[in-house]
Parts: structure tokens; sequence; C-alpha cells
DNA sequence: TCTGGGGTCCTAGGACCC
DNA sequence: TCTGGGGTCCTAGGACCC
């Protein structure tokens, strides 16, 4: 195996400045859903101290003190910039799977020439063409990828820490065993792909401190001592492909619609509505990828910042009378479970559904007709989709979503939004001269 | 005052079966 | 007096990823 891993840097920040070039060279962070807190921030924002997934009221105070830019999560934006990188990125090999929005691996397997080369031919065509920096490492596992990514991002950002010729993209099949060596050992642990904050403080328990020292590691102590995920890792760090490359994207086992409100609600009516606006969602979602769901789980809790507030967190999973992607059914089975567990006098923060048990629209069971739900309303569905893409979300909705009499407060707050550039007329950015 | 969303996989333990 | 062995399925919880 020879796979390399294309990853953009700092991908929702550079999306937004490949519109905005006033932003580059300033800190920057784009903020989660609800302007919560911080999941992506430029280099200078790192170099401020901001921290990945920090709250945005903590570092609020640098707008003023240091000119950085917050702004709100613009999905719609990053998606289309994301479908360009990986069009492009696919050119470099045969096989490609997309693992993340802003990153995708590529088996370099059956490619004649010079993989190093090439991957920089590709890194400025995705540079040139949408306008986005990205990092490109190459090994003989995943794992070694994502290790060879991280050098070639270090080494461009940080001049010295590793060896400049490795900066931005970083072949490790270019390089002799030693030298892979050297460049563990100049690595923390943590950095590894699938060591996370638990098991790597338990590793430094035992004195292990590099990358270096967890490929050293026997893989059967590894598996003994925590588990064939950790062997796993270990083996991918000597070089043994234990993470295949999944070329097509399986389907969902599961399909989650879940969102903190832009304030606290306390009344079921507006829960109602806003679970049947995630049902929705999340059907349309299921009735993309062609599946249908067996079991709906409805969630609601309070804060646990809040702690003057009484603390309330309750789930239910609604089995369907059978298995259906029918926005009404599972809007009501969702309302349902949502009057099962809902209690008076709190402050909600958070709810969600999710579908469970899914299966694929074509192996549906036959049975007796019941005669209680069995309209078929596939067609109705289908149309309702349609509009939605046509003439924008929510234009068709089920009527326990609100007739817009209460005021949806609860939806999320998106105070900074750019515009959607690529995707809507009414937002494409404009040309003066 | 203000703290995201959407996933996957693995393991252990209990229930149950013959 | 003597009281088995092997297996599956389900669920909850933990850990990880971006």
């Amino acid at each position: 195996m020879l796979v390399a891993l294309i990853d953009v840097n700092n991908f929702y920040c550079s999306a937004e400045m490949s519109f905005r070039p006033s932003l580059k060279n300033r800190p920057v962070v784009v903020l989660s859903n609800n302007d919560g807190c911080a999941v992506a921030r430029s280099n200078e924002a790192k170099a401020l101290g901001v921290k990945m997934g920090q709250p945005w009221h903590e570092f609020r105070n640098l707008e003023e003190e240091a000119g950085l830019v917050a702004l709100s999560a613009n999905f719609t934006l990053y998606g289309d910039l994301s479908d360009r990188v990986m069009s492009i990125a696919a050119g470099l090999g045969h096989e490609q799977e997309v693992y993340s929005i802003d990153e995708c691996f590529v088996s370099l397997e059956g490619i004649p020439g010079d993989m190093t080369a090439r991957a920089r031919a590709v890194r400025e065509r995705i540079l040139q063409w949408v306008g986005l920096p990205a990092g490109i490492g190459i090994g003989r596992t995943k794992t070694l990828a994502k290790f060879a990514n991280h050098v070639a991002k270090t080494a461009d950002r940080k001049p010295g820490s590793y060896p400049g010729e490795l900066a931005r993209v970083a072949n490790l099949a270019d390089l002799d065993g030693a030298e892979v060596d050297r460049l563990m050992e100049a690595t923390e642990l943590e950095e590894i792909w699938g060591i996370g904050p638990r098991i790597g403080a338990q590793l430094r328990a035992d004195g292990l401190a590099t990358v270096l020292d967890v490929k050293q590691m026997d893989p059967a102590t590894a598996r003994r001592r925590w588990s064939v995920v950790v062997e796993r890792t270990v083996r991918e760090l000597q070089g043994m492909s234990c993470i295949d490359l999944e070329d097509a994207p399986a389907p969902k086992k599961e399909i989650a619609c879940t969102r903190s409100f832009g304030r606290p609600v306390r009344s079921v009516t507006q829960l109602e509505e806003a679970l049947s606006d995630f049902a929705g969602r999340a059907c349309e979602k299921l009735r993309r990828q062609g599946g249908r769901a067996g079991q709906v789980l409805v969630f609601i809790r309070t804060s646990p910042f809040r702690k003057q507030d009484k603390q309330y967190s309750r789930s239910v999973v609604v089995p369907l009378r059978r298995p259906t992607a029918d926005t009404g059914l599972v809007c009501q089975a969702a309302i349902a479970g949502l009057r099962a567990i809902y209690r008076e006098g709190f402050n909600y923060a958070k709810a969600g559904v999710m579908l469970l048990e899914l299966q694929p629209a074509v192996v549906q069971q036959e049975e007796l007709d019941l005669g209680d739900d069995t309209s078929d309303r596939t067609d109705l569905m289908a149309a309702m989709d349609r509009l939605n893409l046509r003439y924008g979300r929510g234009t068709v909705l089920v009527a326990s979503s609100g007739s817009g009499a209460l005021p949806r407060d609860w939806h999320m707050k998106q105070e900074r939004r750019t515009p959607r550039y690529t995707t809507h007329w009414d937002e494409m950015a404009v040309a003066r001269a």
C-alpha cells in the first residue's frame, strides 16, 4: 500500500480568506453553530493562543485587542469548496476516500513516476483553482500518511521544526528508515491518528513520549493493555497496513440532527416545533441515501454549563410501526417521544432527533396490509425534497414544524455569516473595476 | 450572559438459548 | 453426594475522529 493524505490547512478559515483576501495574514476564527466556540483558526489566531473548541466568550476580547476576526460557520460555502478540492485531489491516483470535509486519502498503487513531484503539482492546482492551501503526506499505511501530513504542514507553518524540504509535501517513501525514525522521535505521541487524550495520557504514564516510542511498542502488549484499536495503530506505524482505503462511502448506520438553541426553551410547544424541524432534516438525509429507519431517538437536555439551573437530560427510543423515511410519520414518533420525556420547569438548551436501525428501502419486508398507516407517500416526499432543494430549505414542511405564529427564537445564532458566494445567485461576489 | 454537530468502532456484561 | 459448556445478541459506555 502506498497512500497520500491531502488535507486543507485551517480549512474553514482558508475558505473565508479565498473570498476575502483582506483577511489574509490576520487572526481569523470560524465559530461553531450558535456562534459557540472556535472550530477553525488561522495560523495568526493560533499564535494568539486561541484553542480548538474554546468558547467564544472566553476570547472575545481579542477582537478589540488584537484585531481578531470571528465569523459564523458558512457550511454551504465550505461544502461547495470541498467538492472542488476533492475532484482535483482525486487526480492523484485511481482510488479516493473522502475522509472528511477537508481531507481525503488517495491510493498511489499502480501510479508510475515521481510521487512527490506529482503531489506537488496537485497541491499547486488546488491552490490555483480553488485558492486553498493544502498539505500532502505520503506513506505506506494510512496512519503513516497522516503522520507525513502532519510533518508537511508543521514544516510549512513552523520553519525549523522539520527539514525544510518536507514542507507542504512530505513523502516518507523518499526517506530511509533512520530518517523516518528521527522525524518520529521529534513528534509528540499525541499527534498520532487514533491516539486521543485518554490513551495518550496512559501511554505517557507508562513513560512513552514520542511517535517513535509508540512505533516501537510490542503490538501484543498494545492489545492486552488497551485494545485491538491501539494494536492496529502500532502496527500501522511499523508499516503494516491494517486500515483499508474505503473507496465507496458506506451508507450511514445512523443519521442525526441535533442543535443547541439560541436561547433557553421552556415550553413543550417550542420543543415540538424544533424536533419536527430536526426530524424533517434527518429524514431528508435518509431519503438521499435511499434508506428507511426502524427507530427514532429523541433527546432533550438542559445546559451543563449553567450551574445555577436545575439539570435534566433524557432520551427515548421510539420504534416505528414499520421502517420508513416519511417525514410525517417520523415527526409523529418524535413528538410522541418528546411528550413521554418532557418535564416542565427546565431551561432546555439542546435537543435532537436520531434515526436508528437504518436499512435500504429496496429490501423492505413485505407484510399484510393492516390498514393503519400504509398509504405510500414516497412520491409526496420526493416532491417535497425537490421543492426544498429548488426554492430553499423550509419552502415546504410539515405543520408541526410551526405556523410561524410562535417566535422561532430557539433558532441558532449566526450573527457573522459570510455570503454563500458559490451556491446562491444573489450572494455572488461582485468584482468592481 | 455566552460552551457545536455528526459520526464510527470496540468492549464488557447481562440475557438468553440449547 | 454429585450441579456444564458453548454460543449469540443486545445494550451501555468509552474512546476516537474531524
